[in-house]
DNA sequence: CTGAAAGCGCTAACAA
DNA sequence: TTGTTAGCGCTTTCAG
């Protein structure tokens, strides 16, 4: 059922149905319900080729993030569909697993189908392809920090003081041996923590041991192997370690336990995410809690402000930045005595 | 950049240019690489709706699943996404946060956009709309059991044997009173494991108590409050208690430990699903298997099946049906001995 | 082997 | 208020 044959069936011209469909108060009230009617009858829905031809936009953003099987990723991404879904848009989600050659695939597809904006979650972006995506001029905004680009509407976490105070914690909780086991992705976060950990660590006068941090990759299996190999090598094992995610630390924790160490007595472990079942390990992990939903929230809601101001007028414009914060969450995985009313 | 700046650029008409884009052996070599290299340097890509219009595919498929925030069904997604993606689809995922009302508006928009075929993961829809998409004409498939229709093609599993399996498993532990906590969702699945439960009980002379069956929300707090509610309603507590999901299970360990109970000492607690953190959980937690992402991988292998067919003709055929099966991850949390090897 | 032109379904400027 | 018509960017038939 095409335009065409509505207009027949009315004994209109195609316009007029046209003008039902986009600006009905042009229309006279008979004529538009007559047109009306019909379309419902025939449940008549615009072809979408033809409109987006006309019009230039699609009502369709694109999110690529990193990987599927990871609940802090599916979080962001429901902030985002939920922001998207109140302003009528779809939300086309991109799986990139950690592999740049994807990401870069898929921002290619979007940007052929023409998506009204871009979500790009932890990316691994370089310089040229971020210059691309500005050639096309397509609103864009990072959730999560990236090398190749300042200029961009973005929003992140500060994670280097989300891991301070981590770090700092565990030394309250009298441990001075503290590891960590940081995760190679996403990466600037990664080096943030470690940076707030090295911090917390000179700044309370315990030298900072590089052989005291391993780089794994961020899931369990990462942290599991990560530990192993620590302990392994280690003449001593530490006070605490520290993971960079809260999979990490179920990894380490499941490695510690396997070799007879037990948390928190032997060695503490901390996380960072505060995942769902962080508090229904055990022991339950110490963490720091992300604002994962929100990320996406605000995320989207910028990208909606460019695509909107991108309509009323096109021009630079200085990037908008948002800096949200971590928040402690306390439990027993670290030893700590006296927070403990805290807990969640 | 369009195609008529190209043939402008390259001196030809824009019939030729089209050409090279779609079939490039008509035309002569030379004019060919010709164009090609002006292509090539001005990154030219035809325009996604000028060509939607003619030829009547996007190379998209649409799959709505019932919510993010859960590693089954992303793993689900994940296999039908890496097929889609090696045919060179791209798969647009809605999430419908278990909301049947939000499954339509997502089947509207899918239709509106045109996709080349749709598959639904634990569909609830109902007749009505299953007609509807019938009468568009667009291929789908459905993963998971549904009430609606079985004139389509479908990947399921056989949770009735699963979840008899497992039942058998805890009659063989020793365990006679043994209770479920049966999700609410995915309905068919929930329904079928609960028949396989009883069957089992029947079969073993084991009189099935209503009141040691509760019917909880299909997540880690329906688990927790299903557990709590349980224990403090009976006078006597059961032996075991078959969770119709990992998460469920967790929620019901949680609140065990919570009041004191030890598992597996006091209550054994079986899952369905095997979830990553199934074997981290203390105790580790005996599961059924599914093929998650197998699941995945022949939805959209059939789907891909029905694309290829309608191509080459229409009309009616017999749907197709994949059944796959479960398999037993025996762990601690059920008290087994014997079959303590298998353990994972 | 190549070009002119019709047409995909719709929107909007212009006319009436 | 409504109709006529020129595009939107591309594919494809039909001539040449």
């Amino acid at each position: 059922m095409n335009i065409k044959q509505i207009a027949e069936a009315a004994g209109v011209s195609v316009a007029t149905v046209s003008r039902v469909l986009n600006h009905p108060e042009n229309v006279a009230p008979k004529t538009r319900e007559k047109i009306q009617k019909i379309i419902d009858e025939e449940e008549y829905t615009p072809n979408w080729f033809a409109q987006g031809l006309n019009f230039k936009r699609t009502r369709t953003i694109g999110l690529i993030l990193p990987q599927y099987i990871n609940s802090a990723n599916m979080e962001v991404a429901n902030g985002v569909e939920e922001v998207a879904r109140k302003k009528g848009y779809i939300t086309l989600i991109c799986n990139m697993e950690k592999n740049p050659r994807m990401e870069k695939d898929y921002l290619d597809q979007l940007i052929a189908r023409k998506v009204d904006g871009l979500i790009l979650l932890y990316s691994t972006l370089n310089e040229e392809y971020a210059n691309w995506i500005e050639e096309e001029n397509v609103p864009a905004v990072l959730i999560g920090q990236t090398k190749a680009r300042d200029t961009w509407d973005s929003v992140f976490v500060d994670c280097r003081a989300g891991a301070a105070e981590m770090t700092a914690h565990l030394i309250e909780c009298g441990h001075r041996r503290i590891a960590m086991l940081c995760g190679k992705d996403p990466e600037m976060e990664a080096k943030a923590m470690l940076q707030g950990y090295k911090n917390v660590l000179k700044a309370s006068g315990i030298k900072v041991e590089e052989h005291l941090i391993y780089h794994v990759n961020n899931n369990i299996e990462g942290g599991y192997i990560g530990m192993k190999k620590m302990i392994g090598n280690l003449p001593r094992k530490p006070d605490a370690v520290f993971a960079s995610s809260d999979e990490i630390a179920y990894g380490a924790i499941d490695a510690l336990k396997e070799m007879k160490l037990r948390v928190p007595e032997d060695v503490a472990v901390a996380g960072f995410g505060n995942d769902r079942m962080s508090s229904l390990m055990e022991p339950k992990v110490t963490t720091v809690e992300l604002p994962y939903r929100k990320m996406g929230i605000y995320g989207a809601r910028m990208l909606f402000d460019q695509i909107e101001e991108k309509q009323a007028k096109a021009g630079k414009r200085r990037p908008k930045k948002i800096e949200l914060q971590t928040k402690m969450r306390v439990r027993r995985s670290c030893g700590h005595r006296e927070r403990i009313g805290e807990m969640f």
